[in-house]
DNA sequence: CATCGACATCGATCAATGTCGATGTCCGTC
DNA sequence: GACGGACATCGACATTGATCGATGTCGATG
């Protein structure tokens, strides 16, 4: 949805409600829809990982050559993995001659953190305490 | 609980394996099997709001009751959902009376958190950085 | 231009999941 | 001890999702 999220602009994809300290109030139903197709991508062991090992590989990013090779998996299922990954905004994808690479989205990795998280950077200590807006 | 974590023991639930900066290195498949559970729980709205409800509501806890209204879901469906966030480990169940009192689980949220959010101590990462450093 | 290698898409299959109504269990009350 | 309310379990159904083999697309190379 197109609406302007007050402060914390990461900058994030389609549907990234950022800053739900999901405990300060009860999340939205437009903001559960907004976040859970992100959780719904990491939700599952290949694609954990995949997210994992190109976040850690060398430069923050990694071609599906290089990723192959850790799975018993076929390459059109890791390819549809990935996809379901870029889908959901957790991954930018690249392509350079040949190979494709795909890198993490630091605003993603954020917004899901900020989920279980006292705001990180941005509004410090005020936000998850007892902050009465 | 059979293995011994090595620092950080927040005592986790059976496969919680904490301190696992996501970027930090690539998760095992061990290690995303173990959290996989927890975030296959929370990625489905009802129960994603549940879990928030339940955070956020007086006293860090709510019966069945009190959630109820907040869904056009049947009472069965929400009894369903509650028992997958408590089989997942991030709901306390607390039969008083005639009520049944679902608690969120602050060790829960703390792995699910230490999952997206650099490590406090050492290696910034510089893979998920481009915001932090 | 023919070929090869990297990656994506397609169509099919089988398992897992969200949802419901009906029913069961337990507790408090009359 | 019978009733009613709060919550869980059961069985059924439709939908989603993970996986594969086969095939398509595109760039590099000879």
């Amino acid at each position: 949805m197109s609406k302007s999220p007050a402060a914390c602009d990461v900058g994030a994809p389609e549907g990234l409600e950022c800053c739900v300290p999901l405990a300060r109030e009860p999340i939205t139903p437009a903001q559960a829809d907004g976040v859970v197709p992100m959780l719904k991508a990491i939700a599952d062991p290949a694609r954990l990982r995949l997210l994992s090992l190109v976040l850690s590989h060398e430069g923050g990013e990694a071609c599906v050559c290089d990723l192959l090779p850790y799975f018993d998996l076929s390459q059109p299922t890791i390819s549809h993995h990935l996809k379901v990954l870029h889908d959901a905004g957790l991954l930018h994808r690249e392509k350079r001659g040949t190979w494709v690479y795909y890198i993490a989205r630091p605003e993603a990795m954020r917004a899901l953190g900020s989920l279980f998280t006292a705001a990180p950077s941005p509004v410090p200590s005020a936000a998850l305490a007892g902050a009465g807006a």
